[in-house]
DNA sequence: GACTGGCACTCGCTACAGTCGAGTGCCAGG
DNA sequence: CCTGGCACTCGACTGTAGCGAGTGCCAGTC
């Protein structure tokens, strides 16, 4: 059944409400503060087929109505209007950005600036190594049979590993190494590398191969492989905010959720070119994120995508204001890394 | 006034049981649980003087005996029994270590574990640069007028920054500030490297010295004052155990200090050789840790101390076990760090 | 002198009943 | 199709009462 357009106002309205008071809403609060031209009778009726459809639901008989996923949801696609970053907001955005060093120094920047601005936990993922490409490779003997291969990628990421040599090998041999691998590699997609290095292997020469190949493995399982990505988290704070009526009275499953990386990486890494990205509730696919909601979206230097960013918080959220923050935020940090 | 020794008694098995019930313990309950071999009545004096010192309080009349931070410091001091790590502990750590690939390796897992076996926050600290020394310096050029720094520590830690230089230098001239970077600074402790790096300037040539004076000035601002020191934090699912029992209904003080690196290093950073240390409710300085203990110990390879670790939780802990484990962990940790 | 049993007392907790009021659904009339 | 009116529901709050864990004190005993 198709919701006139009056059935729309009244549930944007009770969003709206619900955001801000944090309680349920009754059709009288509503028509007295929203000019909805109508009694607060006919609201009723309204709100009666809102929640026949499953956009409303009264937490208890006698008591006003609050939103569901499946309201919230209908509300961000189609009703809430996009809210201007204040020039304070934008302001805070700038100060808090510049003068960053670092591309540690820029993540850690931004997560605490989105968990600041929203007032909600934020999630910042370092750029992917994937979508990164080699910028330079450097080997430093620690001793003849230990090798740190440190990787510096065009996105600012510095990744090491320590590598055991099968056998020892002399300064020169090191130098070899390091210039065989920076001519074939440099350039290169990470993801695009594992047969590269294969190639790699093969053109060492017989002395050095042994060195080479356990020198690929590592570079391709840990880089490649492993732990790949990162991420950053701050705000858990803010989790706290409206006391414990938000989260159905439990932060555990929600704090352990936020502890495993690889649930913050699926959370906001997967991103399709610049989407911004907005899951509520159930919508999730972690059963212990199916009270919260996430926004995210990617960034990167002008179009390109090289990681995820967003923030989480209760289903109850301003969505307008989360959702232009977050692109705003996301816009600023692929600036940003265009420039270094 | 001297405390006899029953009374002591009776305050151990007040925080024993209490730790254990997390209720108010009574006279009563306390002599059928623990072997007094005297009366309630008895006991209930002997709670009375207790209550009078400063170690115990009733919640409210009518409601049995709680420790209070006093009567834990107490407890900690003269009571407790050091309980031994059981066999499967121990096995867990060193299941749970082996195989660590990278200090970021071992300083993740380090974290998780402990978080776990405590069942609290667990905060470690990246082994401490300014007690680390320069096992070796790479200079990468990005372009004529950039550079990337790479500090290899002796612990494992690596530091990588960007340096915009002054001027554009030839590859040659990064060669030069290589090795002479190298030579005077590899072997000495960053804590001892300013006077070095400014003779490091004044030795070099002529048209290297601005190049070399930014790299030296970029050297000290970031390696040795600024983000210098790194934490990892695990387990803040933890907090939310016991309900809101503890830490007097709100987690949000906690969460907030927990977010802010400079607490967390203070927490666990300051670290006399080797000492392990707890520290009771009131007594931490900050006061949002007021409803918190920590306990803290240093560790490094052998003797030497390069970094510290911890666990946060309720001042209703398990002190006996919980510094055992952390005693354990990181007594472990150091082996590992010797090794490598 | 130290310990014990007994006793009166305190006070938080729970259960229950009663009231209040916000909010609803429904209906008849404009 | 909208509105005002009305009866109804039910959670929130209040006040009362009884229960019971736990205490402090005291007189008696070893």
């Amino acid at each position: 059944m198709a919701l006139d357009d009056r059935k729309l106002d009244v549930l944007r309205a009770i969003v709206e409400d619900y955001v801000a008071t944090q309680e349920p809403v009754g059709s009288k609060a509503l028509v007295e503060r929203h000019a909805l031209g109508v009694s607060p009778a006919t609201v009723r009726n309204d709100m009666a087929v809102l929640e026949e459809e499953g956009y409303i639901r009264q937490p208890h008989t006698s008591a006003g109505r609050v939103p569901t996923d499946r309201g919230y949801r209908l509300f961000v696609d189609r009703l809430s209007r996009i809210k201007p970053l204040s020039p304070a907001e934008r302001r805070a955005i700038e100060r808090f950005l510049v003068g960053a060093v670092d591309l540690d120094d820029v993540v850690h920047r931004t997560v605490r600036l989105l968990a600041q601005l929203t007032r909600q936990v934020a999630v910042v993922q370092y750029p992917s190594l994937a979508r990164s490409s080699v910028r330079h490779l450097e080997l430093v003997p620690i001793s003849t049979t230990r090798l740190m291969v440190v990787m510096i990628a065009d996105t600012g990421r510095v990744e090491q590993r320590l590598v055991e040599l099968p056998s020892p090998v002399e300064p020169a041999g090191v130098t070899t190494l390091r210039q065989l691998a920076n001519e074939k590699l440099v350039g290169t997609r990470l993801s695009d590398t594992p047969p590269l290095v294969q190639a790699l292997v093969e053109e060492s020469s017989a002395e050095l191969r042994p060195a080479m190949a356990t020198l690929s493995t590592v570079l391709l399982e840990t880089l490649v492989e492993r732990h790949e990505e990162r991420v950053a988290l701050a705000g858990t704070a803010n989790l706290t905010r409206g006391g414990l009526l938000d989260f159905q009275g439990s932060l555990r499953p929600i704090l352990e959720a936020l502890e495993e990386e690889v649930i913050l990486l699926k959370l906001i890494g997967e991103v399709e070119p610049s989407r911004l990205r907005v899951r509520i509730g159930d919508e999730n696919e972690f059963d212990n994120l199916r009270s919260t909601s996430v926004v995210s979206t990617g960034y990167g230097p002008g179009v390109t995508v090289v990681g995820g960013l967003g923030v989480l918080g209760p289903t109850r959220m301003d969505y307008p204001g989360t959702i232009a923050t977050v692109r705003a935020v996301a816009r600023y940090v692929g600036d940003l890394l265009a420039q270094s």
